[in-house]
DNA sequence: CACACAAAATGAGTAAACTTCATGTTATTC
DNA sequence: GAATAACATGAAGTTTACTCATTTTGTGTG
């Protein structure tokens, strides 16, 4: 097979133009180029793809079907092309959000939909449960942007900071613990926790707080949407452990109020890490920025 | 614009072997060929197209989008290219016939209805009324094959005759003339000429039988299908010029009979035309080939 | 952590393909 | 039938792609 785009592309011209001489021009080249490659062509195929002794000069119906196919590929490729060179200069590309922290949502999906009238051909879309580390997807390639709060340096990736948060104890007005200025591990054992239902050593509740300390809780739920979660703690009167960016208006619809976890309180950084090749990426960019921003991107 | 299907067949190869040197084993060339191409491409875009630090490499969203590209043009593109090389072969191809005559329609039809079950590929189509002379079509690539009579030599095109014909008279049994052994021009003088709707120049009764001995028809009808002419020709009691071919068994159908156009009959041949190029194509002396066989057609 | 192994990148030389230039051939026009 | 226009052809030059040899990088192992 020594069929090109380049073939394609000088059947159409000549097509247009009706003539070997004006085609040549049309593609930046001599006329004896394009007979030469057509005549290439021909041999290839064994059979003529014009005639050369009409005045506008026609195909054969070999050579129309290539003129088919022309028609049919080369609008295709050249979209994809285009699409490409925009895509390094970062006015387009793909973003798949891996993230690892459910509470995420609650300000990525504001975020997200500012960011999509600004950068309208980005394909995006948020990638959750993976079936292995999001770092692992970002490095396969399966993913192009991991949301979450720790940070473990790996060559080829680079970390950016979005914002900091802290993490804190959510409980109704009239909870026990509501009286005291900060809770501490132990004031949990004898406490309902509601949580995300992920693995433990993933929920900084576990890995920072109790755990530190070998206490466990008393009982413990696990709900997937925030909402829910914040019902089950009116409701229970059990506690959770959750961002504070979660907790703004929610709260007082819900009759809640929140307390500080130790008496430094427990305080993170959640990051967005992406592939070093694509960090400069004006869509990349875009989306650090606007996520840095989520506070004014609610307005 | 520099992409050529060279590189989409490329990326294909790498992406199904997950690596280089095995894609570079299954196209041909040697690994080190397939990494300069890929470099120039990235080069090109300005954005790398997959990550080399995985197991299986993985295509980074550029190449991916490429990849896309690759799936769904090269199946197209090697199904036009088998097509062509077929073609030459002469298995399979166009085939667009221009007819002169409406009454070829009825061998025709039938001839076509067997061709088609052994040429199943062959795109075939038929041309009436075209704006310009059938041979200038042909020339130009528009019609494949042309059916007519005459015979105007012309270089880069070939005439393969059909089979001979005698054009007669058709008339019912108890008509005057089916009194007389042959018609000569003049009996026509008084008779009403049922004919197809064409230009006179282009109806044998009148180029080589009326118009020498400067005889004209006291009334003429024109209508598209033989069938209808055969139906004037009983209610009317008027007179039409047929091809022998028409009249075998709707002649009885119809109480019709014919008598030969002068002492001699009139007689023709009819030639297919295709151009000299597509002269030895199986599916063209195919079609001639089934059309001289027109009488076992029928079977 | 050094080692070995596998796989990709690199660089220089070579072969192939494409293009150009000059010229020949063919078809059309007046 | 000469003139013109358009395509074909052939040889030479240039660009492009490929191969070979070698280095670099990444991965897995003792």
């Amino acid at each position: 097979m020594i069929l090109e785009l380049r073939h394609l592309r000088s059947l159409q011209a000549i097509q247009q133009c009706g003539s070997l001489a004006r085609a040549a021009e049309q593609l930046h080249l001599t006329q004896s180029a394009l007979s030469h490659q057509i005549k290439t062509l021909e041999n290839y195929y064994d059979t003529p793809l014009f005639l050369r002794s009409t005045k506008p000069l026609s195909l054969t119906p070999a050579g129309l079907k290539l003129l088919d196919l022309a028609h049919h590929v080369l609008p295709e490729v050249e979209r994809v092309d285009g699409q490409l060179h925009r895509h390094a200069q970062g006015s387009t590309g793909r973003l798949y959000i891996a993230i690892e922290c459910h509470a995420c949502f609650e300000w990525l999906i504001p975020v997200l939909d500012r960011y999509r009238q600004h950068w309208p051909e980005v394909e995006i879309d948020i990638r959750l449960g993976l079936s292995f580390e999001p770092i692992t997807a970002l490095q396969r390639g399966e993913v192009d942007l991991v949301i979450s709060s720790d940070r473990r340096p790996h060559k080829s990736l680079c970390f950016e900071p979005l914002f900091d948060y802290e993490a804190r104890l959510v409980l109704t007005h009239d909870h026990p613990l509501a009286g005291k200025a900060y809770v501490l591990p132990q004031d949990l054992a004898d406490q309902t926790l509601v949580t995300y239902p992920v693995e433990r050593k993933r929920l900084d509740v576990f890995s920072r707080f109790l755990q530190p300390a070998n206490v466990e809780p008393a009982r413990t739920r696990q709900a997937e949407l925030t909402a829910i979660i914040l019902l089950l703690v009116s409701t229970l009167k059990g506690v959770a452990v959750l961002p504070d960016w979660v907790l703004r208006e929610t709260m007082s619809q819900h009759r809640l109020t929140t307390r500080p976890l130790g008496e430094e309180g427990m305080h993170g950084t959640l990051y967005a890490t992406v592939r070093e090749t694509e960090r400069t990426a004006d869509y990349i960019q875009g989306f650090i920025k606007g996520a840095k921003n989520r506070l004014n991107a609610d307005t």
